[in-house]
DNA sequence: CAGAGCATGTAAGAAGTTACATGATTGT
DNA sequence: ACAATCATGTAACTTCTTACATGCTCTG
Protein backbone atom coordinates (compact mmCIF):
# COMPACT_ATOMS: atom_id res chain seq x y z
CA UNK A 1 0.00 0.00 0.00
CA UNK A 2 3.16 1.98 0.69
CA UNK A 3 0.95 5.52 1.58
CA UNK A 4 2.20 8.86 0.23
CA UNK A 5 3.78 11.06 2.86
CA UNK A 6 2.15 14.24 2.47
CA UNK A 7 4.31 16.99 3.01
CA UNK A 8 2.58 19.56 2.54
CA UNK A 9 2.20 20.31 6.21
CA UNK A 10 5.75 20.18 7.31
CA UNK A 11 7.67 23.67 7.74
CA UNK A 12 11.18 24.71 6.02
CA UNK A 13 11.94 24.96 9.72
CA UNK A 14 10.49 21.80 11.13
CA UNK A 15 11.81 19.83 7.80
CA UNK A 16 15.34 20.93 8.86
CA UNK A 17 14.80 19.83 12.88
CA UNK A 18 13.90 16.41 11.65
CA UNK A 19 17.02 16.18 9.38
CA UNK A 20 19.26 17.16 11.82
CA UNK A 21 17.83 14.88 14.54
CA UNK A 22 18.01 12.07 11.75
CA UNK A 23 21.34 12.86 10.93
CA UNK A 24 22.60 13.06 14.40
CA UNK A 25 20.92 10.55 15.97
CA UNK A 26 19.07 12.41 18.74
CA UNK A 27 19.30 15.59 20.11
CA UNK A 28 17.37 17.73 22.76
CA UNK A 29 15.80 21.00 21.75
CA UNK A 30 18.34 22.63 23.05
CA UNK A 31 21.27 20.72 20.59
CA UNK A 32 18.85 21.91 17.52
CA UNK A 33 18.78 25.24 18.67
CA UNK A 34 22.56 25.50 18.89
CA UNK A 35 22.93 24.15 15.25
CA UNK A 36 20.32 26.47 13.81
CA UNK A 37 22.13 28.89 14.85
CA UNK A 38 25.53 28.73 13.72
CA UNK A 39 23.71 28.31 10.25
CA UNK A 40 25.20 30.23 7.63
CA UNK A 41 21.72 31.91 6.59
CA UNK A 42 20.59 34.83 8.97
CA UNK A 43 17.00 33.52 8.62
CA UNK A 44 17.44 30.84 10.95
CA UNK A 45 17.35 33.08 13.82
CA UNK A 46 17.22 29.31 16.09
CA UNK A 47 14.99 31.61 18.67
CA UNK A 48 14.26 29.53 21.93
CA UNK A 49 10.96 30.77 21.27
CA UNK A 50 10.70 28.58 17.81
CA UNK A 51 12.53 25.48 19.00
CA UNK A 52 10.82 24.20 21.94
CA UNK A 53 7.27 24.80 20.63
CA UNK A 54 8.78 23.06 17.67
CA UNK A 55 9.32 19.62 18.93
CA UNK A 56 6.43 19.82 21.34
CA UNK A 57 4.37 19.95 17.90
CA UNK A 58 6.45 17.20 15.99
CA UNK A 59 5.75 15.18 19.02
CA UNK A 60 2.49 15.36 19.23
CA UNK A 61 2.15 15.19 15.67
CA UNK A 62 4.16 11.26 16.00
CA UNK A 63 7.13 12.48 13.94
CA UNK A 64 9.60 12.03 17.06
CA UNK A 65 9.35 10.66 20.47
CA UNK A 66 11.52 11.87 23.18
CA UNK A 67 13.45 9.96 25.91
CA UNK A 68 14.40 11.83 29.31
CA UNK A 69 18.52 11.20 29.76
CA UNK A 70 18.45 12.26 33.28
CA UNK A 71 22.31 13.38 33.49
CA UNK A 72 22.78 13.87 37.14
CA UNK A 73 19.69 16.09 38.96
CA UNK A 74 18.65 17.65 35.75
CA UNK A 75 16.33 16.33 33.27
CA UNK A 76 17.51 16.27 29.89
CA UNK A 77 15.00 15.51 27.20
CA UNK A 78 16.52 14.32 23.76
CA UNK A 79 14.36 13.78 20.97
CA UNK A 80 14.71 10.83 18.41
CA UNK A 81 12.84 10.14 15.01
CA UNK A 82 10.20 7.59 14.69
CA UNK A 83 9.26 5.50 12.22
CA UNK A 84 6.64 8.11 10.51
CA UNK A 85 9.27 11.10 10.72
CA UNK A 86 12.08 9.45 9.04
CA UNK A 87 9.34 8.94 6.35
CA UNK A 88 8.48 12.56 6.61
CA UNK A 89 11.79 13.55 6.66
CA UNK A 90 12.98 12.13 3.66
CA UNK A 91 9.52 13.40 1.76
CA UNK A 92 10.78 16.74 3.14
CA UNK A 93 14.25 16.44 1.48
CA UNK A 94 13.13 14.67 -1.81
CA UNK A 95 10.20 17.27 -2.41
CA UNK A 96 11.17 18.36 -6.09
CA UNK A 97 8.41 21.15 -6.26
CA UNK A 98 9.78 23.07 -3.49
CA UNK A 99 13.97 22.22 -3.96
CA UNK A 100 12.85 24.13 -7.50
CA UNK A 101 11.57 27.00 -5.69
CA UNK A 102 13.36 30.07 -5.36
CA UNK A 103 12.33 30.90 -2.02
CA UNK A 104 12.96 33.60 -0.16
CA UNK A 105 15.95 35.03 -2.00
CA UNK A 106 17.61 38.16 -0.67
CA UNK A 107 19.79 39.09 -4.27
CA UNK A 108 17.15 38.11 -6.36
CA UNK A 109 14.49 39.84 -4.74
CA UNK A 110 16.98 43.50 -5.44
CA UNK A 111 18.65 42.77 -8.60
CA UNK A 112 14.47 42.65 -9.86
CA UNK A 113 14.77 46.18 -9.04
CA UNK A 114 18.02 47.25 -9.35
CA UNK A 115 17.37 48.84 -12.70
CA UNK A 116 15.70 51.70 -10.40
CA UNK A 117 18.85 52.46 -8.66
CA UNK A 118 21.60 55.60 -9.68
CA UNK A 119 23.85 54.25 -12.67
CA UNK A 120 26.94 54.43 -10.20
CA UNK A 121 25.50 52.46 -7.51
CA UNK A 122 25.00 49.01 -9.33
CA UNK A 123 28.26 48.49 -9.83
CA UNK A 124 29.45 49.25 -6.11
CA UNK A 125 26.42 47.22 -5.25
CA UNK A 126 28.18 44.32 -6.88
CA UNK A 127 31.30 44.68 -6.05
CA UNK A 128 30.66 44.93 -2.65
CA UNK A 129 27.97 41.37 -2.53
CA UNK A 130 31.13 39.83 -4.50
CA UNK A 131 32.83 40.45 -1.61
CA UNK A 132 31.25 39.87 0.99
CA UNK A 133 30.94 36.83 -0.33
CA UNK A 134 33.99 35.62 -0.41
CA UNK A 135 34.21 36.73 3.58
CA UNK A 136 31.12 34.45 4.83
CA UNK A 137 33.03 31.68 7.00
CA UNK A 138 31.45 28.77 7.98
CA UNK A 139 32.75 27.64 11.51
CA UNK A 140 36.02 25.93 11.84
CA UNK A 141 33.60 22.78 13.01
CA UNK A 142 32.03 22.51 9.74
CA UNK A 143 32.11 19.39 7.94
CA UNK A 144 34.09 19.07 4.84
CA UNK A 145 31.13 18.46 3.04
CA UNK A 146 29.69 21.50 4.26
CA UNK A 147 32.58 23.50 3.58
CA UNK A 148 32.06 21.77 0.05
CA UNK A 149 28.27 23.14 -0.37
CA UNK A 150 28.92 26.01 0.62
CA UNK A 151 32.26 27.13 -1.46
CA UNK A 152 29.87 25.74 -4.42
CA UNK A 153 27.51 27.85 -3.73
CA UNK A 154 29.42 30.90 -3.30
CA UNK A 155 30.55 29.85 -6.81
CA UNK A 156 27.11 29.58 -8.47
CA UNK A 157 26.52 32.92 -6.73
CA UNK A 158 29.44 34.74 -8.39
CA UNK A 159 28.92 33.59 -11.95
CA UNK A 160 25.40 34.67 -11.69
CA UNK A 161 26.33 37.85 -11.16
CA UNK A 162 28.97 37.81 -13.78
CA UNK A 163 26.11 37.37 -15.98
CA UNK A 164 24.16 39.80 -14.43
CA UNK A 165 26.65 42.30 -14.94
CA UNK A 166 27.27 41.57 -18.49
CA UNK A 167 23.97 41.51 -19.67
CA UNK A 168 21.67 42.76 -17.70
CA UNK A 169 22.61 46.10 -15.80
CA UNK A 170 24.08 47.93 -18.82
CA UNK A 171 21.86 50.82 -19.92
CA UNK A 172 19.04 49.98 -22.12
CA UNK A 173 18.59 46.42 -21.07
CA UNK A 174 15.99 47.37 -18.13
CA UNK A 175 12.76 48.38 -20.07
CA UNK B 1 24.09 65.76 7.77
CA UNK B 2 22.80 62.92 5.31
CA UNK B 3 21.27 60.97 7.74
CA UNK B 4 22.07 56.99 7.06
CA UNK B 5 18.21 55.45 6.73
CA UNK B 6 17.78 52.38 9.12
CA UNK B 7 16.71 49.98 7.13
CA UNK B 8 16.54 46.82 9.57
CA UNK B 9 12.97 47.41 10.66
CA UNK B 10 11.50 47.00 6.88
CA UNK B 11 10.80 43.13 5.97
CA UNK B 12 11.24 41.60 2.78
CA UNK B 13 7.50 41.90 1.93
CA UNK B 14 7.54 45.89 2.23
CA UNK B 15 10.90 46.24 1.06
CA UNK B 16 9.35 44.24 -2.36
CA UNK B 17 6.21 46.52 -1.67
CA UNK B 18 7.90 49.68 -1.73
CA UNK B 19 10.18 49.07 -4.43
CA UNK B 20 6.92 47.65 -7.13
CA UNK B 21 5.09 51.16 -5.71
CA UNK B 22 8.10 53.25 -6.35
CA UNK B 23 8.76 51.37 -10.39
CA UNK B 24 4.82 51.89 -11.64
CA UNK B 25 4.35 54.92 -9.49
CA UNK B 26 1.32 54.39 -7.78
CA UNK B 27 -0.74 51.29 -6.58
CA UNK B 28 -2.92 50.18 -5.09
CA UNK B 29 -3.11 47.46 -2.07
CA UNK B 30 -5.19 45.22 -4.53
CA UNK B 31 -1.99 45.70 -7.31
CA UNK B 32 0.20 45.22 -4.99
CA UNK B 33 -1.41 41.45 -3.70
CA UNK B 34 -1.57 40.43 -7.55
CA UNK B 35 1.58 41.02 -8.68
CA UNK B 36 3.15 38.90 -5.50
CA UNK B 37 0.69 36.50 -6.98
CA UNK B 38 2.04 36.03 -10.12
CA UNK B 39 5.88 36.16 -8.65
CA UNK B 40 7.80 32.92 -9.59
CA UNK B 41 8.30 32.45 -6.00
CA UNK B 42 5.87 30.25 -4.30
CA UNK B 43 6.92 31.98 -0.90
CA UNK B 44 4.99 35.35 -2.17
CA UNK B 45 1.50 34.14 -1.72
CA UNK B 46 0.22 37.29 -1.66
CA UNK B 47 -2.50 37.16 0.17
CA UNK B 48 -5.11 40.06 1.11
CA UNK B 49 -4.19 39.70 4.70
CA UNK B 50 -0.62 40.42 4.35
CA UNK B 51 -0.87 43.49 1.56
CA UNK B 52 -3.95 46.16 3.13
CA UNK B 53 -2.51 45.72 6.89
CA UNK B 54 1.22 45.79 5.36
CA UNK B 55 0.46 49.07 3.13
CA UNK B 56 -1.19 50.95 6.41
CA UNK B 57 1.87 50.13 8.12
CA UNK B 58 4.00 51.69 5.69
CA UNK B 59 1.60 54.58 5.69
CA UNK B 60 1.48 55.27 9.43
CA UNK B 61 5.58 54.97 9.18
CA UNK B 62 5.54 57.37 6.15
CA UNK B 63 7.03 55.74 3.42
CA UNK B 64 3.58 55.96 1.07
CA UNK B 65 0.97 58.06 1.02
CA UNK B 66 -2.27 57.47 -0.13
CA UNK B 67 -4.45 59.55 -2.85
CA UNK B 68 -8.21 58.47 -3.33
CA UNK B 69 -8.97 57.81 -6.86
CA UNK B 70 -12.75 58.34 -7.00
CA UNK B 71 -13.39 56.62 -10.55
CA UNK B 72 -16.78 56.01 -9.76
CA UNK B 73 -18.45 55.61 -6.67
CA UNK B 74 -16.05 52.96 -5.32
CA UNK B 75 -13.51 54.51 -3.33
CA UNK B 76 -9.86 53.75 -4.96
CA UNK B 77 -7.02 54.09 -2.55
CA UNK B 78 -3.48 54.23 -4.62
CA UNK B 79 -0.38 54.32 -2.61
CA UNK B 80 2.42 56.43 -3.54
CA UNK B 81 6.00 57.25 -2.03
CA UNK B 82 6.88 59.61 -0.06
CA UNK B 83 10.43 60.94 0.42
CA UNK B 84 11.53 59.01 2.66
CA UNK B 85 9.90 56.13 1.39
CA UNK B 86 12.09 56.40 -1.47
CA UNK B 87 15.39 56.61 0.43
CA UNK B 88 14.03 53.73 2.47
CA UNK B 89 13.31 51.41 -0.67
CA UNK B 90 16.81 52.63 -2.21
CA UNK B 91 18.36 51.56 1.11
CA UNK B 92 16.64 48.23 0.79
CA UNK B 93 17.77 47.36 -2.71
CA UNK B 94 20.90 48.40 -1.80
CA UNK B 95 21.46 46.76 1.38
CA UNK B 96 24.70 44.50 0.83
CA UNK B 97 24.46 42.26 3.91
CA UNK B 98 20.73 41.20 3.12
CA UNK B 99 22.09 40.38 -0.54
CA UNK B 100 25.05 38.52 0.47
CA UNK B 101 22.42 36.21 2.56
CA UNK B 102 21.19 32.78 1.40
CA UNK B 103 17.46 33.93 2.92
CA UNK B 104 15.56 30.85 2.81
CA UNK B 105 17.05 28.23 -0.38
CA UNK B 106 14.95 25.32 -0.06
CA UNK B 107 17.56 23.79 -2.60
CA UNK B 108 20.40 24.16 -0.12
CA UNK B 109 18.31 22.85 2.86
CA UNK B 110 17.68 19.85 0.82
CA UNK B 111 21.12 19.39 -0.47
CA UNK B 112 22.89 19.55 3.35
CA UNK B 113 21.06 16.78 4.01
CA UNK B 114 20.90 14.80 0.70
CA UNK B 115 23.56 12.26 1.58
CA UNK B 116 21.15 10.47 4.09
CA UNK B 117 19.41 9.53 1.61
CA UNK B 118 19.23 6.21 -0.18
CA UNK B 119 21.88 5.82 -2.93
CA UNK B 120 19.40 5.63 -5.87
CA UNK B 121 16.97 9.05 -4.77
CA UNK B 122 20.00 11.02 -4.97
CA UNK B 123 20.50 11.27 -8.87
CA UNK B 124 16.98 11.26 -9.48
CA UNK B 125 16.32 13.96 -7.23
CA UNK B 126 19.05 15.69 -9.35
CA UNK B 127 17.61 15.13 -12.42
CA UNK B 128 13.96 15.73 -11.68
CA UNK B 129 14.80 19.09 -9.96
CA UNK B 130 17.02 19.90 -13.25
CA UNK B 131 14.01 19.25 -15.26
CA UNK B 132 11.19 21.25 -13.09
CA UNK B 133 13.45 24.32 -13.37
CA UNK B 134 12.71 24.25 -17.09
CA UNK B 135 9.42 23.80 -17.08
CA UNK B 136 8.89 27.02 -14.77
CA UNK B 137 7.45 29.47 -16.58
CA UNK B 138 6.75 33.31 -15.92
CA UNK B 139 3.48 34.88 -17.27
CA UNK B 140 4.08 35.99 -21.21
CA UNK B 141 3.24 39.51 -19.73
CA UNK B 142 6.95 39.75 -17.89
CA UNK B 143 9.70 42.12 -19.00
CA UNK B 144 12.05 41.66 -21.11
CA UNK B 145 14.49 42.12 -18.39
CA UNK B 146 12.82 40.18 -15.91
CA UNK B 147 12.71 37.26 -18.24
CA UNK B 148 16.58 37.79 -18.43
CA UNK B 149 16.75 37.85 -14.95
CA UNK B 150 14.61 34.48 -14.23
CA UNK B 151 16.81 32.85 -17.57
CA UNK B 152 20.31 33.58 -15.55
CA UNK B 153 19.16 32.20 -12.12
CA UNK B 154 18.23 29.33 -13.56
CA UNK B 155 21.39 28.51 -15.62
CA UNK B 156 22.90 29.10 -12.22
CA UNK B 157 21.27 26.84 -10.13
CA UNK B 158 22.12 24.30 -12.88
CA UNK B 159 25.53 25.18 -13.00
CA UNK B 160 25.75 24.62 -8.98
CA UNK B 161 23.58 21.46 -9.78
CA UNK B 162 26.31 20.09 -11.95
CA UNK B 163 29.23 20.85 -9.80
CA UNK B 164 26.96 19.19 -6.57
CA UNK B 165 26.72 15.99 -8.98
CA UNK B 166 30.40 15.77 -10.12
CA UNK B 167 32.12 16.79 -6.48
CA UNK B 168 29.30 16.15 -3.66
CA UNK B 169 27.67 13.24 -4.61
CA UNK B 170 29.81 10.24 -5.13
CA UNK B 171 30.16 7.75 -1.83
CA UNK B 172 32.87 8.86 0.04
CA UNK B 173 32.91 12.57 0.25
CA UNK B 174 29.40 12.54 2.26
CA UNK B 175 32.00 12.45 6.01
C1' DC C 1 -31.76 42.63 -13.25
C1' DA C 2 -29.33 38.65 -11.76
C1' DG C 3 -25.23 36.35 -11.32
C1' DA C 4 -20.08 36.43 -11.89
C1' DG C 5 -16.26 38.09 -10.47
C1' DC C 6 -13.62 42.40 -9.09
C1' DA C 7 -11.93 45.00 -5.19
C1' DT C 8 -11.48 45.96 -0.40
C1' DG C 9 -11.12 44.55 3.53
C1' DT C 10 -11.49 41.70 8.45
C1' DA C 11 -11.14 37.47 11.70
C1' DA C 12 -8.99 33.72 13.63
C1' DG C 13 -5.09 31.24 14.01
C1' DA C 14 -0.13 29.57 12.93
C1' DA C 15 4.55 30.17 13.45
C1' DG C 16 8.06 32.95 14.07
C1' DT C 17 10.62 37.02 16.90
C1' DT C 18 12.72 39.27 21.11
C1' DA C 19 12.89 39.38 25.83
C1' DC C 20 12.39 37.52 30.10
C1' DA C 21 12.32 33.86 34.02
C1' DT C 22 14.38 30.28 36.44
C1' DG C 23 16.84 26.24 38.00
C1' DA C 24 21.31 23.49 37.25
C1' DT C 25 26.11 23.28 36.57
C1' DT C 26 30.72 24.79 36.46
C1' DG C 27 34.92 27.45 37.25
C1' DT C 28 37.59 30.01 40.52
C1' DA D 1 30.31 29.94 47.94
C1' DC D 2 29.14 32.79 44.45
C1' DA D 3 29.16 34.47 39.78
C1' DA D 4 28.86 33.16 35.10
C1' DT D 5 26.82 30.60 31.87
C1' DC D 6 24.26 26.49 30.43
C1' DA D 7 19.77 24.65 29.56
C1' DT D 8 14.86 24.78 29.49
C1' DG D 9 11.35 26.95 28.93
C1' DT D 10 7.29 30.91 28.78
C1' DA D 11 5.07 35.56 27.50
C1' DA D 12 3.89 39.12 24.60
C1' DC D 13 4.08 40.62 20.15
C1' DT D 14 4.58 40.71 14.90
C1' DT D 15 3.72 39.14 10.59
C1' DC D 16 2.08 36.05 7.84
C1' DT D 17 -1.76 32.38 6.35
C1' DT D 18 -6.45 30.75 5.08
C1' DA D 19 -11.05 31.73 5.03
C1' DC D 20 -14.71 34.61 5.13
C1' DA D 21 -17.69 39.00 4.46
C1' DT D 22 -19.39 42.58 1.76
C1' DG D 23 -20.32 45.94 -1.51
C1' DC D 24 -19.34 47.41 -6.42
C1' DT D 25 -19.32 46.79 -11.47
C1' DC D 26 -20.09 44.59 -15.63
C1' DT D 27 -22.15 41.29 -18.83
C1' DG D 28 -25.71 38.72 -20.85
Amino acid sequence: MNKQIDVSGVTELEGMALSMVCERGSMSAYDIKNALETSPSSFWSGSAGAVYPLTKRLEERGFLYSVEEGTGNRPRKVFRLTDAGLKVMQAWVLDVEKATDSGYDPLQSRLVFMYLMPEDKKEAFLDSVEARLHQRKLPKSAPTFIKRLHKSWVSARKSWIATVRETLLPPGSNT
